[in-house]
DNA sequence: CGATTTCCATACACTGCTGTATGGTCATTG
DNA sequence: CAATGACCATACAGCAGTGTATGGAAATCG
């Protein structure tokens, strides 16, 4: 990623499991250091994924991991296809149901509890994600592609509410950019504000 | 900031001119140095702020920089200050003078020209900030602060527009979310493109 | 103009982190 | 049950970055 981290094409001597995610078994997998991974990230930065820290972290030595990936780049690399791979597809088919009906009621059960519940989606994922795009063009890039197809998605949901194509398109911008603001900054409202201030909310944003 | 960065008391053997930026000079003054840092921070994100990376694009050894600074948080500590002190109130005049007359025909010439020419406020630095506020609780602290301070003077602003109080503050937090969001997410649209879509966005936020 | 202060260079010690080489220990399979 | 492969420990080399000690040059002041 920030040297010479290019594609996933990974020389090692043989082939280690790619899926089984046994995190409870004695021995590691690769999905176990690419979560473990994700934590660091969130709490620390991209800076702060170091393989020294995570291999203390999960009470194994470095030879471990550089068993499971080439070297550090690689293991950025597994991290940002995580990030593309997981935290985008609930989002467009919460976006999608919203819109189906063409019914602004739906909204709040759709798309508003993506940010509630944080089953689906990973909000902080994505702010520590948005983080290291800033510093990195390749990182920069994927999150930019990937803002583009949500907010086109916005759009669209906008559209079926009756927007005309210019108006769903700020619409959509607004929503999202919104909601990226709101967790950039970090929330601190309480549930109870939050629900006083829910339909005004839904006012402007909506209506 | 990190281990023991608490505040401004450092102690050197003098006091070196705290003020006088003559960057042309030979010598170099504590606010070049800050200001480098600044924008390596920017640039590299608050990790990529080194002092022996910073003493090579000056020129100079980190001999200079140790006699400015005591340590590297003492930096850090100067660069949180220096965004407090230089990126929030030219921000809040302007917002103040935007609600003044209670016309929202002046939004777009006081506070919307902030994000457009970039000289008073400058997005990129706050962005900078708020990166490394996310890994630092200090640092949080402070960026929380401030906020609060920018979306009660949005609030303000509204007031005088005739919003009732708490539509006030949710439109407030909207338009400020908004604008963090989409300096945060990267602007890549057009002037023109930004310009066709302006009232549309004005539509929206402000009425 | 001599003396003090300001600013920077040089050299050194030290830590944190990466990557590599190699051998050991389980588990699995023929 | 011997052999192979999967997974991890140990030890080493090396770089990048911090901080410190000290001396030297330039500016400034009495």
């Amino acid at each position: 990623m920030s040297s010479e981290g290019s594609a996933g094409t990974l020389r090692r001597r043989t082939k280690p499991p790619t899926s089984s995610s046994n995190r409870t078994s004695s021995r590691l997998s690769r999905e176990d250091w690419i979560n473990a991974a994700k934590t660091m990230l969130v709490e620390s930065g991209i800076d702060g994924v170091k393989v020294d820290l995570l291999a203390k972290r999960m009470n194994v030595t470095r030879g471990s991991f550089y068993w499971h990936f080439e070297d550090r780049d690689a293991l950025l690399d597994a991290l940002l296809h995580l990030w593309e791979a997981s935290n985008t597809e609930p989002m467009l088919a919460a976006i999608k149901a919203a819109g189906a009906r063409g019914d602004r009621e739906d909204f709040d059960a759709t798309v508003g509890r993506l940010w509630i519940d944080e089953t689906e989606f990973d909000p902080a994922f994505d702010s520590a994600i948005r983080d290291w795009a800033r510093t990195d063009p390749d990182v920069a890039e994927a999150v930019h592609r990937i803002d583009d197809i949500r907010v086109a998605a916005f759009a669209e949901m906008f559209k079926s509410y009756g927007f005309t194509g210019d108006e769903a398109e700020v619409r959509g911008r607004i929503i999202y950019y919104h909601q990226v603001g709101y967790y950039t900054l970090g929330i601190r409202e309480s549930s109870a504000e939050r629900k006083r201030l829910g339909a005004l909310y839904d006012k402007v944003l909506l209506y």
